[in-house]
DNA sequence: AAATATTTCAACCGCGCCTAT
DNA sequence: GATAGGCGCGGTTGAAATATT
């Protein structure tokens, strides 16, 4: 069937997005809620595609973003869920609360990879990539192949490299650069990525409400059960998620949560 | 200090799936 | 059942940041 573009080309903005746009598009969200992607940039006023204001408030703005550098727990899950899903992002970011398929994608493309080759691992199947391999890691990736189609939500999440970010860092790849750079943006993920996000919303949002917002995210997950920045860090919550279906965490938290039940401080 | 190479990641594109008519 | 329209996904691109020479 034809498919005709998802908006009028003409006169459609594209590249980075401005501060005043990101306003624009957050405050007509958090205002009206999600609805039609295609009818946002006129409602909202911005002179952009549908398509791409989803994009921003998917990967960008929502609220319930974590930022910074997957922490080692997280890249473990990603790697042990890419054993069973492939490249199924959206599917292995729906069981990383607060990150998005894209944040994700680029971390296995940019980070991940690299470090699966340098241990002889073939990011592509998880198999070795040397068949002389460490008889531990073979089995390991076997048992992860194995069970790479089943229902993810009734296997139990097998660590099947060990700790790959650290023993990888430290032991098995020593001359990987892990800058100072690196290992102090990703140390104490929880406090720096509250951070990020505050200075990006700080940045945008300079009314009351979205402070108060702001203020009342940690305690809101709490209310609602969502993860807090401290549950990630520990590996409790992947017990707690492990059942929570294909549905996107973070718009799943919006569309399906009444903003005004959320005690948001007067957003509305 | 400047030039060049490399890495990172936000954003775009095209396609497939789903739903409404 | 066929068609149209909207959304979401995965792959790719390119600008900015960072590292190296």
């Amino acid at each position: 069937m034809g498919r005709q573009p998802c908006c009028d080309k003409l006169g459609v903005k594209k590249g980075p997005w401005t501060v005043e746009e990101d306003k624009k598009l957050v405050n007509f969200i958090l205002t009206h809620g999600q609805c039609c992607w295609r009818a946002v940039p006129k409602l909202a006023g911005l002179r952009r595609c549908g398509k791409s204001c989803r994009l921003r408030w998917t990967n960008y703005l929502r609220p319930d973003l974590k930022r910074g550098l997957l922490t080692d727990a997280e890249e473990q899950l990603v790697i042990d869920l890419h054993a069973r899903l492939g490249n199924r992002w959206s599917k292995i970011a729906a069981r990383l609360p607060g990150r998005t398929d894209n944040e994700i994608k680029n971390h296995w493309n940019t980070h991940i990879k690299k470090k699966l080759i340098k241990m002889g691992i073939d990011p592509i199947t998880h198999e070795s990539l040397h068949k002389e391999a460490t008889p531990q890691v073979d089995q390991a990736l076997c048992h992860a192949n194995d069970q790479r189609d089943m229902e993810v939500s009734h296997a139990e999440s097998p660590k099947v490299y060990g700790s790959i970010s650290s023993s990888t860092d430290s032991s098995n790849a020593p001359t990987e650069n892990s800058s100072t750079t690196d290992e102090s943006r990703s140390s104490d993920p929880g406090d720096s990525d509250l951070l990020m996000s505050t200075h990006i919303w700080s940045e945008t949002f300079l009314d009351d409400s979205f402070w108060n917002f702001l203020g009342t995210r940690e305690s809101c997950s709490k209310d609602i059960g969502l993860p807090t920045s401290e549950d990630i860090n520990s590996d409790q919550w992947l017990l707690d998620y492990k059942d929570f279906g294909d549905e996107d965490f973070g718009l799943g938290f919006f569309s399906g949560t009444d903003m005004n039940s959320l005690d948001m401080g007067g957003c509305h």
